[in-house]
RNA sequence: GGCGCCAUAGCCAAGAGGUAAGGCAGAGGUCUGCAACACCUUCAUCACCAGUUCAAAUCUGGUUGGCGCCU
């Protein structure tokens, strides 16, 4: 029997965090989170964490277990959160994942093998330098004579995707092409139900604006001072988060304040679009878009709740 | 009222006789160990009218609009 697990997620700022808490009170649900920055400890206000009041006493996993300066990634998130299910399931709750890293969810909800082709440090510094001194196109040419199929599926300028073929390949002997066509053909280990929190792009655009604002009122400029203070730096992927890096940019006086903002705010709308594009192109996705429900959050928790139920029935079956 | 300058996509902007660079924004897309990352695609006939010319965004005249100076 498969076990239940909800998905709820959606472009940044489109209100996941609040639906989530009230889905999850209504299902008797724990919460973990898919969030690369929500990880974080001391990113509060950029990476706009649930405060603990928030929470209203849903418990929630993944968020402020790791210090900034700790790598995090896909299969660590997956890691991670297969031990979060475990206690989830064992406690007898259903699991909600909430939050807007699609390539998380994704890894999670198939169970995507990354057992194959870890990770070679030393391999991708010297292919980087290669690409540098020798351009993208050589470097494409070199994955090109190995996996001639992700040479074509790749672009030689996406240097850190062909540069991630080319370290697969030399790490197991196998072509990344292949390992993942075959996991592409995965079906998920869950009973599960993926939600899309979705609304107007204009209106969309219009909250992540207007929520900017409202992160530097809460004084994002000062949490980002304080780590800064605390020695985590730009060259941190912690530090590469939306908010994050602009305001380390101006406080090295790359920008002006105004600027920054201003940045943020393209950034975060670029990001919005392209979480909207991944969500796209998954496979057996709710979209629940915020306008057909007049916006009224209850309703549409109401209409989730009713696909949960058929879940349970199915899951009993 | 007179004189001068300017007028290219939503914005910035190249171009000065040979059939519209580029950037930003927007839209669409890729993604299977850095994913709040990285990457790709796409988007105008040059204010308007009339002329000159084989050929005009580029030359001439006029119209409209804007800017500056002068009385």
């Amino acid at each position: 029997m498969k076990p239940p697990l909800i998905i709820l997620t959606g472009p940044t700022a489109v209100g996941k965090t609040s639906a989530s808490i009230r889905l999850a009170k209504a299902v008797g649900g724990e919460i973990i989170s898919a969030d690369s920055m929500q990880v974080y400890r001391y990113m509060d206000i950029g990476s706009a964490k649930i405060s603990p009041e928030e929470m209203e006493g849903v418990p929630h996993h993944l968020i402020d277990v790791l210090l900034p300066n700790e790598e995090f990634h896909v299969v660590k998130f997956q890691q991670m959160a297969k031990e979060a299910l475990e206690g989830i399931y064992r406690r007898g709750h259903i699991p909600i994942v909430a939050g807007g890293t699609g390539f998380y969810i994704q890894a999670l909800l198939y169970d995507i093998d990354f057992s194959l082709g870890r990770e070679n440090p030393g391999l991708r510094k010297e292919l980087e330098h290669f690409a540098r001194e020798n351009g993208n196109p050589a470097l494409h040419q070199k994955l090109m004579e190995i996996d001639p199929e992700a040479a074509r599926q790749i672009h030689a300028n996406n240097r850190k995707r062909v540069i991630r073929a080319i370290e697969f390949y030399c790490q197991t002997g196998s072509k990344i092409s292949e390992h993942n066509a075959r996991e592409h053909e995965r079906t998920s280990p869950y009973n599960f139900l993926y939600f899309v929190l979705n609304d107007e792009r204009n209106r969309l655009y219009a909250r992540i604006n207007s929520r900017v604002d409202e992160m530097m009122e809460k004084g994002l400029l000062g949490e980002v001072k304080r780590l800064k203070e605390m020695g985590y730096g730009r060259s941190l992927v912690s530090m590469q988060g939306l908010g994050y890096k602009e305001l380390l940019a101006y406080l090295d006086g790359e920008y002006t304040l105004e600027e920054a903002v201003c940045a943020i705010k393209q950034h975060t709308r670029h990001f919005a679009k392209r979480q909207i594009t991944w969500f796209k192109r998954e496979r057996d996705v709710i979209w629940t878009e915020k306008q057909e429900y007049a916006y009224d959050e209850a309703a549409i928790v109401e209409s989730m709740l009713c696909l949960v139920k058929r879940m349970e029935e199915k899951g009993k079956e």
